[in-house]
RNA sequence: GGGGUCGUAGCUCAGUCGGUUAGAGCGCCAGCCUGUCACGCUGGAGGCCGCGGGUUCGAGUCCCGUCGACCUCGCCA
């Protein structure tokens, strides 16, 4: 071994043993010619070690030639620092260890960007060097706190008789849902795998085998655009249970999350969880994934503006829209003119939004361009409605209905976070369920599925499956933690005739579906428990309890908005005997 | 595919109305310093202003294109 101990576990109980350390040198402080410090730094933290000249040692002309980020082992004695010379920022702050013997294990080159203290450099210079940038205490301890995490709900389920059993990397194409990353075969020219999206199929024919409890950390692969909150690669806690149904699995959940939350970050969670429906949400918050950590809900005034005299609220109300609003409290001095009339404007125009209308509570009256063309008893109303109070905002957005939860949900959650309504460090959960099964996809003519297509239908709404399909619930849940959603699932579908079923809302024909789907459809036909499950999103957990806001910064080795990866420069080209083993000719795009 | 922000020293940034020699802090190098701890002090080196074109007597600055990073809409069963 080239240590004894690490740095970050030696006290003034230490003092008198001699150890030997080794780590990275962190900062150097030279005093003079007969005394050297050198803060050594390893994961566990941070130990000062002194080289000192006196009758019994002297400092190796090597010590001086130490410099940040050089790994060096040394052996000396450990002692207390004396009084007044102890630093209460480190852990290890009472103690130093005088140096009796140097070896430097490896030299460093001068890092591009210094790993504490300094200001971040940008983040492709950090993903270049993310051997480096790894070396932050924050990202330290951003990847301790995901170990942290998947170890607790292992254990967790674990407990509960659960079995973590792998499915395959390299599956079967299924066309449905986001775009797959292809794996060409070399055995089957012109044919390819796919990554799995998830492991939903496999999961379910599990069951259908009789491993009625199952999870798994699960890596899964979707080639769409990214986000602060998502990558092509991640990684899902995939669960399914069979025998079970929805409150089972929520239940299952609330457990974890409780349990999760209080080993990982020593936060209470009551549950059960709140459980809202679709509808509700999409009513009062816009989404079908509120921030609950702040009120600031919708209210709809459609029936008294489409009785105004304003003509723009009067159209959209007539011709079956919505006239919907936001009251920011104690908004009317803290957005200017120029705010509302053009940055929050074009902002909810993003969502599609025509307009932003607003108006100021004063008086007891609405101060507004548009207030003329409301009757006093129509403004009463409106105020009393919104539960206006003077120097109240009030902001409208009139449209379909579509478009006004997204531009409002959009504005409800950006307030939010600039007028501080919520405490950032704090946590709100919250299950969403009754999901619509499937959505009119007008440009195909057809329905697509919301969640999937082996999603239940609420059996409450089966009339409607073939009169009006639109109508008709899902079995399915989401959980919400602070406007994320950080967990995805729904009863399954057990029975053949009903996949059919749901095959054939989805326009998917038979053939089609025993081409993509028919080993699950056959599984189905052999005795298949009624089962539910779910996926959570384990970067997105470690991201929220890491107090992140960005999904790179949990993962060790994450790739850029455009999907390469900066350390390794991946994708790359490869050797045309590859390509050749693979049968694939490569067609360069058009020069533009 | 669309919209937006950014790109100047190793890093973070400033750079006025287009003007003569492109600056600061940190880092780096050298020297000094026996109790520092993001040590301090003194001095020094370091620039294809992302890349390519254009306008101009003159471009870091204006225009066009392009590359890259980030945020976002669409997309993400």
């Amino acid at each position: 071994m080239h240590r004894t101990h690490n740095c970050g576990e030696l006290r003034r109980a230490n003092a008198g043993q001699t150890v030997t350390l080794a780590g990275w040198v962190n900062s150097y402080r030279e005093q003079g010619k007969e005394l050297v410090f050198v803060d050594l730094r390893d994961r566990y933290g941070k130990t000062q070690v002194v080289f000192y000249t006196d009758d019994d040692s002297k400092i190796d002309s090597l010590a001086r030639r130490l410099r940040r980020e050089d790994v060096i082992k040394i052996v000396g004695e450990v002692r207390y620092r004396g009084d007044g010379l102890v630093n209460a920022k480190l852990a290890t702050g009472e103690i130093e260890v005088r140096v009796q013997q140097l070896v430097v294990l490896s030299r460093s080159k001068t890092p591009p960007f210094e790993i504490e203290g300094g200001e971040l450099p940008n983040e492709e210079l950090r993903l270049k060097h993310r051997f480096l940038d790894l070396r932050r205490p924050e990202l330290q301890r951003n990847i301790i706190l995901r170990h942290e995490l998947t170890q607790a709900v292992r254990e967790y389920f674990n407990q509960r008789n659960f079995l973590e059993i792998e499915t395959p990397m390299l599956g079967r194409s299924t066309p449905e849902g986001a775009r797959d990353y292809l794996v060409p075969s070399r055995v089957h020219p012109g044919s390819f795998y796919a990554l799995p999206q998830s492991p939903q199929i496999y999961k379910q024919i599990l069951m259908v085998s009789g491993f009625d409890r199952y999870y798994q950390i699960a890596r899964c692969f979707r080639d769409e655009d990214l986000r602060a909150d998502r990558q092509p690669e991640f990684t899902q806690i995939d669960v399914e249970m069979a025998f079970v149904e929805r409150d089972d699995v929520l239940n299952t959940i609330d457990g974890l999350v409780s349990s999760v939350m209080k080993k990982v970050r020593g936060i209470e969670v009551p549950v059960p969880l709140p459980r809202y429906t679709y509808r509700d949400v999409m009513e009062r918050f816009g989404c079908d994934k509120p921030d609950m950590r702040f009120g600031m809900e919708i209210t709809d005034i459609t029936d008294i503006a489409g009785a105004s005299e304003f003509s723009v609220f009067k159209t959209v109300s007539s011709s079956g829209g919505r006239i919907r609003g936001l009251n920011v409290k104690g908004g009317s001095e803290k957005y200017s003119r120029r705010l509302l009339d053009v940055d929050l404007k074009n902002f909810v125009g993003d969502f599609g939004a025509k307009g932003l209308a607003y108006m100021k509570v004063a008086g007891g009256k609405l101060e507004s361009s548009i207030a003329k063309f409301f009757s006093d008893a129509q403004q009463q109303e409106i105020i009393s409605r919104m539960q206006g109070e003077e120097g109240d905002l009030l902001l409208f957005v009139a449209d379909t209905y579509k478009v006004t939860c997204a531009a409002l949900a959009a504005l409800r959650n950006r307030i939010g976070k600039e007028q501080n309504l919520y405490d950032p460090a704090s946590f709100a959960c919250l299950w969403v369920v009754d999901f619509p099964l499937v959505t009119w996809n007008a440009e195909e003519g057809r329905y697509d599925a919301e969640h999937h297509p082996f999603c239940q239908p609420n059996p409450e709404d089966s009339e409607y499956l073939k009169s009006d399909p639109g109508k008709v619930r899902a079995d399915s849940y989401d959980l919400v933690v602070n406007g994320y959603e950080a967990a995805s699932g729904s009863v399954r579908i057990h029975d053949s005739e009903v996949q059919q079923m749901v095959f054939d809302l989805l326009k998917i024909n038979s053939e089609e579906a025993e081409r993509r789907f028919g080993f699950l459809l056959e599984a189905l036909r052999f005795g298949a428990p009624p089962h539910a499950g779910i996926a959570l999103g384990l970067d997105r957990w470690v991201m929220l309890l890491a107090g992140n806001d960005n999904i790179r910064e949990v993962i060790a080795f994450p790739k850029t908005q455009k999907a390469a990866d900066m350390l390794t420069g991946a994708p790359s080209g490869v050797d045309d005997r590859q390509l050749r083993d693979l049968h694939i000719d490569v067609v360069e795009p058009p020069p533009k």
